[in-house]
DNA sequence: TCTGGGGTCCTATAACCT
DNA sequence: TCTGAGGTTATAGGACCC
């Protein structure tokens, strides 16, 4: 999908059509999603800082992202795909590999071609959004030709022109190379992909290690026969959270640790998992990052047991300096249940209780948390965020567009109606109340059927549908 | 006003087992 | 009984992706 997050939210909101949208986190220390198009003229970009952006583009719609909008976009797409193959293999909410072979739609250039045309037709009918295409007989120039379609394009690579199409792009077009590798082998003397394919496998290997060097050399080769799999495992659930300002209080940092666990247990539990390593990240106020994990006997979905198993690991960390962000996961998962919880809580007491005698306790300025007052203007930016939807009992269905001593200012507009009007409510104006999205499409045409008579046949392009990368 | 949040995979090292 | 080789697991870190 196109600049997805933004592209989504200027289809809910008539006013931002056309104009610059910057989705990502708004707080001091907020990032980038995405952008539309009319802000990356500006400059902006995924992953740049949001205060970056707002110097850049002091004027375009800054707002937070709305993963349940975007899920269920997104929902609809991945339905398209499966229509065309059992083999669709989900990168992101927005972007996927399908293996069109597999699903007997494409069998030749011409016959890929008009699939993709038609699945690009379908996205725009029942999302309202562009998609772009990419057509070749691997996953890694799949990804490529999506990312030369964009925006709202189709790009088929023929068999047969790989090499030379890859020989001039930089190395940093293919999958894997990041900015480190990428460093790594311009001081090699390598910048383009034909550089990696004369330098040799055995150069490649012992530049960037077994693993990768092999895969870079293949992939320079323009050589990539890794399937399309449908449904993989998640294998950890993690939160996170970076705070606005560094946390130097002790007690502190020790109780956002435990409100994580408590999160992360909540998301394993939801996905119906348990898991058995426990791991705490911790970010300290000059960026450097450090984990730190402990094995259970077996998985567990229990708050307390990986509360307690958290807490063990903050105790090793020194955070003096300050913290910059705090982080709990749980990795190893398992379908099934430790049945015997209270064992596992009752030997991770005893762990800790071991601990505790073979430590000196550490001096603590043991002042009580201080729970900052909330300012007004906090309150109501956590009840009326930016971009979120709101109904208003005599002006119907509108969303906020910012807020601020005592008021909320919101546009009453909806998806594929005009641009609407503004008017600023006081934030506890009884009238008012946060709604959810609705759908981009009112009246979406019916691809339930869809794609009908298909030519059966084999040996077929791969096809990805392209999502965000980032410069 | 630098640098989010969710993940995956790879590597190195140490500990432990056979 | 000691030693060594080789495998597996735990742990930590880092690169990369969207």
């Amino acid at each position: 999908m196109d600049a997805f997050y933004a592209s989504a939210e200027q289809a809910a909101k008539p006013s931002l059509r056309g104009k610059a949208v910057v989705v990502g986190g708004l707080g001091p220390r907020g990032v980038v999603a995405t952008a539309s198009y009319e802000a990356r003229v500006l400059g902006v970009h995924s992953a740049m800082p949001t205060a970056q952006a707002r110097r850049l583009a002091p004027n375009a719609a800054y707002l937070v992202p709305r993963f349940s909008l975007y899920r269920s976009v997104s929902e609809q797409v991945m339905e398209l795909l499966g229509r065309l193959s059992p083999l669709v293999e989900p990168l992101s909410l927005d972007e996927a590999f399908v293996d069109l072979e597999a699903g007997g739609v494409a069998d030749d250039t011409v016959s890929a071609r008009r699939t993709g045309e038609r699945l690009r037709t379908a996205i725009r009918e029942v999302t309202g959004l562009s998609g772009s295409v990419g057509l070749a007989g691997s996953k890694m120039l799949a990804k490529i030709a999506s990312e030369q379609a964009k925006p709202d394009g189709l790009v088929l690579i023929e068999p047969g022109t790989e090499r030379e199409l890859l020989a001039p792009m930089s190395v940093r077009t293919l999958p894997g190379v990041g900015p480190a590798t990428g460093d790594h082998l311009r001081r090699a003397g390598m910048t383009t992909v034909n550089d990696l394919a004369e330098a040799g496998e055995a150069e490649l290997v012992r530049l960037v290690g077994k693993a990768h060097g092999h895969g870079l050399y293949r992939m320079a080769l323009g050589l990539d026969d890794r399937p399309v799999v449908a449904e993989r495992d998640a294998k950890s659930v993690s939160v996170e959270d970076t705070f606005d300002v560094d946390l130097h209080d002790r007690v502190r940092v020790r109780a956002e640790v435990e409100r994580l666990a408590v999160r992360c247990v909540e998301r394993l539990r939801s996905a119906d998992r348990s898991g058995r390593t426990v791991v705490l990240k911790v970010r300290r106020y000059d960026f450097s990052t450090l984990t730190r994990s402990e094995t259970l006997r077996g998985p567990t979905d229990d708050p307390t047991v990986v509360r307690e198993a958290a807490a063990r690991l903050l105790e090793a960390v020194d955070t003096t300096g300050g913290v910059r962000l705090l982080g709990v996961g749980v990795t190893g998962l398992a379908d099934f249940t430790q049945e015997d919880l209270f064992a596992q809580a009752a030997d991770a007491r005893e762990r800790a209780a071991r601990a505790e005698v073979s430590e000196k306790p550490v001096a603590e300025d043991s002042k009580p948390v201080e729970e900052e007052p909330e300012s007004a203007e906090q309150l109501a930016a956590r009840r009326w965020p930016a971009g979120h939807d709101v109904r208003h009992t005599a002006h119907g269905h509108g969303w906020v567009q910012g807020s601020g001593v005592g008021r909320v200012t919101v546009r009453f507009e909806e998806p594929g109606g005009p641009v609407g009007r503004v008017v600023t409510f006081r934030v506890d104006d009884p009238e008012l109340s946060p709604a959810d999205p609705l759908p981009l499409v009112r009246d979406p045409v019916d691809y339930s059927s869809w794609p009908a008579s298909l030519p059966k046949s084999r040996s077929g392009p791969v096809s990805a549908a392209g999502g965000e990368s980032r410069p």
